[in-house]
DNA sequence: GTCTATATAGGGATAGAC
DNA sequence: GTCTATCCCTATATAGAC
């Protein structure tokens, strides 16, 4: 493997471990048993091995949110498909957990995360209507307005409202559990909405993938 | 006013504008025209500061998390009171922007933090229960505790969501309605799970604060 | 590509005079 | 209570040898 990609690799790791403003370069070179100066050789800077790393979440996020754009899912889709938006987030949690303190030193940053945000409301947004024109929902437009938003705070933080609220230290245990709980709190917001049948599906969607 | 307090005032202010992590204590010092000496003959450093303005935080957002415990509210107490926390988070902003990053420096923040956290998650949970008992709301215990918690998520990092979002500068003009945004999501969270009355009040409130 | 050595800058914090 | 001066430390980043 290439140091340059073992610098990112070890990055990101230490990054989502200790939080990104407390891992200086030299931590990163003295984890891979590098020197500073060589590091420098592959990257400019720290903030060019944050922009790297930020480009390949934002690839796979942007895979993630167009899956659903085609069809009108069902419930299992939409399961699966929230887990997989919840696994990306996680994978490079480091950038949520101190989110507006890296935003506000790239603006190039800032600009695609936005955009991805708008993705995520407009996702929501669109998914419900379909649900609604297939009558599997009932909501107002307002609603659905209002709706698409919780959606999309509630995945945006989720992972962070867990992780604070958590009183233990982070075990390797309870994380691929608070995914499929993170999901299951943004299906809970659309199951009032939905009729009985979906709602029912709901239910033994959640007895089947929370443990 | 006592330099003491200037400092304290001061140091909220700027974190506010700018975030803590970028804040200096010669940036506090700076900005009061006082020597960076004088600061610390205040403060035996940064993190007693930061722990005076918690103290603060912690403080106004226990009474105003007090407040509904009591009775059962009707549509316009939650409004209202839901309105007061809001406003307690918006003047305390900076601690919500860099969360995770303050509550890492500090053993004690963390646990009381939690402890607000926890706090609104009961207070949403037994809002509700009476809700439910005063036959307003029709919610199966299940759903009460998915939506408790969805409240807080909300109520918590509503106004972070927010500011990520907006791509304008922070003008002063958006705050207030932000506040009432923030309100209005939150109650959309609960708006289906009610009689038709209650939601037709909480519609009109929402033509009423929102601007 | 990688190392060692080092420059530069800034933040946190203290000592001691006034 | 307040100031000036200063120390220590750490982080980013570069220069130049190998």
């Amino acid at each position: 493997m290439k140091t340059r990609d073992r610098i990112l690799q070890t990055s990101l790791q230490l990054f989502n471990d200790y939080g990104e403003p407390r891992i200086t370069t030299n931590h990163i070179a003295d984890e891979m048993d590098i020197s500073p100066g060589n590091l420098y050789y592959h990257f400019r800077n720290k903030d060019e091995i944050i922009s790297l790393l930020f480009q390949q979440f934002e690839r796979q996020m942007n895979a993630a949110l167009q899956a659903p754009e085609r069809r009108v899912p069902n419930m299992e889709d939409m399961w699966l498909y929230l887990h997989l938006v919840f696994e990306n987030i996680w994978e490079y949690r480091f950038f949520y957990r101190d989110l507006d303190n890296i935003l506000s030193r790239n603006k190039k940053l800032r600009t695609h995360f936005r955009r991805i945000l708008e993705r995520k409301v407009n996702t929501a947004a669109a998914i419900c209507k379909g649900l609604v024109e297939a009558g599997v929902m009932h909501a107002t437009p307002e609603e659905i307005a209002a709706l698409a938003q919780n959606i999309a705070v509630i995945a945006t933080y989720w992972l962070n409202f867990q992780s604070t609220r958590a009183s233990a230290a982070r075990s390797n245990d309870s994380d691929s559990n608070n995914l499929a709980l993170g999901v299951y709190q943004v299906l809970s917001l659309v199951a009032p909405f939905l009729i009985d049948e979906a709602r029912e599906l709901l239910r033994q969607l959640s007895r089947e993938y929370l443990t």
